[in-house]
DNA sequence: CTATAAGTGTGCTCAAAGTTACAGAGTTTG
DNA sequence: CAAACTCTGTAACTTTGAGCACACTTATAG
């Protein structure tokens, strides 16, 4: 499974309105966008990537920056026992930021991040990168909160590992997805699910089951319908131990 | 245990010479540091904080950033099961960085900062910090190595609490110390070593135990001697289970 | 020098998570 | 439709980590 990052396509960027068009469903960026950061769009190149391109992995060297037009990409990190854990997502609208560690310390970093979608993205060379944050602010803010954004959800990461139990976490993965879907079932196997949470398939199912059983959920072959909201929610906070073995 | 962050001293600094001085032995930022980085740390009012100040928490807002001169603060998360867990420690030449969360997200932060040690520290505010940002390459660079840096830690957190023994986390942590130490004995209690790495007493007593029994290292009261490096090592690399119930 | 506190060792029990193994259900493809 | 494959359910078992209880040791304070 070890596609190469090869973009597909690599184009020159049309002018301004074209970029408009392509961020305008992000408003994170663009409100903040000043007339350099512009500049530094403009400069950019637009790649296309296929779903399942390794974007970057252990030890390749990374020496641009993508802001994501479109698609998504899962960053995770993989024990050598098979199992992996899913560290956080970049949507459109937002940075590659684990890109910035290589751009800025020059550091490799064993992490890898694959296309989940097809994934169209701006790619910023890394002094475009460093002339634009010396000189627009909008873009330096930009990049501070992402920065920052994404070392609060690591911590909550941590913390969710070693204080919360599995069912829990579980839970709460269902429930944020759920939020984000507006209730609409989930599209993903116990496997996948594992491989968010970075456990086995076979705790996903028996626990999955459980909260069948306590009617917050309804299971199908490759998906995951909400059936009462407020039981899940009971149930993410900690009421109601597990009854697996019941 | 709820010591407010009261500074204890709170004075102007005198002229460059004197905060060349308070820097000297910290080169990272040394080497990068410009007129502009230069002029806000002139700015900067020199803090001290007693040993055990709680810095932040839970819910307490933080206006400022604080680059530390001395002394060692300790990032933590705490359960509400009276665990708690390491993220990090700010040491003399770093940043606060969490802070920055605050600064720039403006949103609070579910984790707490205490100073280990009794703390000495250069406060700067948060309209200095945005405008140094901006002026300053050096500054700029220091501070996006210095979340980068975080932010790889953190993932190293992550992966060690998805997929390794506590055995092995605690095999690691021991030659970490080591290293910094140059071999020579750590001072630590059990209990704080569980705080460490997340876990109990108990459990780090018997992992301990099991280690000195394979002769890597020696135990007495508040402390930990180091016997063989190279038994360490082996036991650190997952090699020869737990013997503790054999 | 005692009393008290802090730190450590350890056995027992239990719960959580992972592993193995296999059966069966649902999909896809030729 | 039959074969091959993917996904799910689940039972039995093992390992890991946690919690409790208590004995014992070392340090500190009065």
């Amino acid at each position: 499974m070890s596609t190469l990052a090869t973009p597909v396509a690599n184009l020159h960027i049309a002018p301004s309105d074209k970029l408009h068009d392509l961020l305008a469903d992000y408003p994170d960026l663009l409100e903040q966008a000043d007339a350099h950061c512009w500049a530094m769009l403009e400069m950019a190149k637009l790649h296309t990537f296929d779903a399942n391109t390794v974007m970057f992995s252990e030890n390749m060297e990374c020496k641009h920056l993508m802001l994501v037009v479109e698609g998504t990409v899962r960053v995770f990190k993989d024990s050598d026992e098979g199992r992996e854990m899913t560290l956080y997502r970049v949507e459109p609208g937002e940075l590659c930021i684990h890109n910035l560690n290589n751009l800025v310390n020059g550091m490799p970093y064993p992490i890898m991040a694959q296309a989940e979608t097809s994934v169209r993205g701006l790619v910023i060379s890394r002094t475009e990168f460093h002339n634009t944050m010396s000189k627009s602010d909008g873009f330096r803010n930009y990049v501070l909160r992402s920065l920052t954004e994404r070392l609060a959800n690591l911590v909550n990461l941590v913390s969710g590992l070693a204080f919360d139990r599995l069912d829990l976490r579980i839970a709460c993965w269902l429930q944020a997805q759920f939020e984000r879907n507006c209730g609409r079932a989930i599209a993903i196997t116990h496997s996948e699910l594992g491989h968010e949470l970075g456990t086995t398939r076979e705790m996903v199912s028996r626990i999955l089951k459980d909260f069948e059983h306590k009617r917050c959920i309804k299971l199908s072959r490759g998906s995951i319908h909400l059936n009462c909201k407020h039981t899940l929610k009971l149930v993410s906070q900690g009421k109601g131990k597990r009854t697996t073995r019941a």
